[in-house]
DNA sequence: GATGAATGAGGATTCATTCAT
DNA sequence: AATGAATGAATCCTCATTCAT
């Protein structure tokens, strides 16, 4: 849809490696200040070769951005498709998996945060709304479902309940970078390992924020006898 | 401490008209993106001037986000000081707060959201870290008060709480321009105003997402009899 | 080891009119002041194709600067490779060949000039030490060989004894412009013939600075009939 | 001549401290990339009082070159005017002169020797003549008695002689930094000592060029018997 | 007589993109 | 089909000088 047929018609290897690099270049720097430049250099690539794979910066950047997605959702697909769970279970086991796939693609999950946040650029509009709504709809799905099962309250549309889940997931990060002090950002640059944290420390946030998704701040009702 | 005392010296209208250009420059464009030559010319200010205004766009930039954070913090001050409030009703009107903060200063709004997600610069380094504490703290002091009495559970760190409310608020932001297909950057851009929604249906988001906060996902025991 | 490869694959007749035209720009500004936009436009250069050329001003000066060194020791290898010469001979002729480079290379002999007076960029750092060196090592190998010979006096170091030799040959070239009142920059400027003297004029002033070499200022006892 | 009589109504140690500020940055930096508004700067100086003070740039550095020789000149006066002693007792005394002052006035001796190698400038035009003039003539007066004398050698001009003599004063600047690898500017810079050499150092390279300049290169004849 | 705000041209450098080979 | 040289507008920032107060 996005990249030329010239590109298609590379290698595999040479794709990934054109991908990788393009990735990493937008993980590190949002879309106006990325450098194609960069990218080519670190490739090796002709500059003109470039140009002849994808029309320009932007095509680039909403080719990458769908692969990032496709790859994220399928990810995460055997997870959510799993219908026996109970939910919050669902959610926690969401959560490591999250966890587990910014551990594993550090690249590509800074992209995607950085896709998630990306308002300010003229030539992509309103990239978020479409972003957002991709990776909702499989959430939404599911919380439909729930909903229907009595699981969930009924009392507040799935759309909103889906924008809350998939913000706390934000917030996951957002916490373990605040309170650990790590520069995922930095991390990403000098090709360190980005989230090196104990396994249960992780574990502990991750049930936290499910705990809040779960039953909110109110401290619940002390069992008598 | 950012900004020289020339522009101390400035009439304060003008100083005024120099904080609203740069700050919507900043709203619509992050960081490195953002250009000092655009400000400069929508002002009609010589290049000279600004840089015996400020030293550079880095100082500019810290001079504005403790100007916003500033100026943020005091609208919210009022409310956060009353004592008496439940928890709950008092989240529920941060969150009108924060819309009618956003209504009202759109851009300031834009840019602190900017602000709180700006990871991509190296000049400002781990900046969020700093906004994010700066906006955290009196809200952790109020949370760890309705720990302590009871209000609020106690097996979660208050960190983690407030960093969670935070990120429900710019969810309940998200959610807003996700369903009413509201560009926010756009409307700034275009000098439109910026939020044209029935007060009901603000509310209404708003107090979903507080429901959220305060009881989480579970749909409720239904009460008997 | 300075230059890209895009500028070695230049056409060599264009190199070569880069070369000669940065090396004027440096032969008439010293490095802080020289200004890159003035090359690029005497050149009829895009400013973006110099910086494919050469990463900054700062590498640009330095190829300039071996390229000048490397050209002028060139230059003097003959002369100073001769072994038999007396090394009086040798120093007038070294004289009279430094007078025909400069003539023949007004611009590299006024860029040289400046390299070896740079003394006042923070980017450069002291580099004088280096070109100072460099322009010594052939003259030191040489003093050593006639102090060896017991031609030349061996209490003072053949280091101090290469920069007094070094120094005067500048003393020349500043004892003709004094006298003749002659602005080497500006003529460079207005690309007219740099010094034009009768040549026994020329001869003259160099032979009195090698005798000074060679005997000092001391009046030669009178021989007696 | 150059100030105006603004400037000269200051309180003398106003007007020392302006000097003396002015000097460093042109000791600093060669003409063209020094900064009044540097100078200014240090000075805590209105832009405008300055140029009440100072019709412009070139104005202030021709005053201060003047200034400097002049009292350069001053402190040499004592010593060229001896008339009796032997002529290179002269010169040796005249190097541990200058020696002396570049220790007790680093930074007017450093702008002396930038003014003495100013040649890229179009407003300042040749001054190397100028400067060199000055120094020189005092030192060609005595030179023409010594040849009167017959103590120096008549077959070469004085004026050649002059120059020669003082190239070697820079040659003895130019090796000290060099063999002891003294970034004088950067000393000047960091207010730290310029040159802290044991005497004895000094004064053998003193020696070494006083004996050059008295014998030149050639092997002294080894006396028989 | 002193001030310091304003100016705008100029500095080095980076960028996405085009196009002839 | 691939290359990589060329472009020129845009970036941030500094400068000497002027002039109204």
């Amino acid at each position: 849809m996005f990249a030329e047929q010239t590109f298609l018609n590379l290698p595999v290897k040479r794709q990934q490696a054109i991908i990788n690099t393009a990735v990493e270049e937008f993980a590190l720097k949002e879309y106006e200040s990325a450098s194609l430049s960069t990218i080519v250099q670190k490739l090796g690539l002709a500059k003109g070769s470039f140009y002849r794979y994808f029309r320009n910066k932007e095509i680039l950047y909403r080719y990458l951005m769908n692969y990032a997605i496709e790859f994220r959702l399928e990810k995460e697909k055997d997870l959510l498709q799993e219908p026996v769970k109970d939910f919050f279970d669902l959610l926690i086991e969401n959560f490591k998996a999250k966890i587990k796939f910014d551990l594993e693609y550090p690249v590509l999950s800074g992209f995607l945060y950085n896709v998630a946040h990306e308002k300010n650029s003229d030539e992509l509009g309103n990239i978020q709304e479409y972003v957002t709504m991709k990776m909702m709809n499989p959430l939404i799905r599911i919380l439909k479902e729930k909903i229907r099962q009595g699981q969930i309250r009924d009392d507040i549309s799935p759309e909103l309940m889906a924008v809350h889940v998939l913000q706390v997931q934000h917030a996951l990060y957002d916490y373990l970078s605040l309170i650990y002090r790590i520069d995922f950002r930095k991390n990403i640059k000098k090709k360190k390992p980005v989230l090196s944290l104990p396994e249960d420390e992780i574990l502990k946030a991750a049930t936290g924020f499910a705990l809040l998704l779960k039953n909110g701040l109110t401290a619940p009702k002390k069992k008598r006898g």
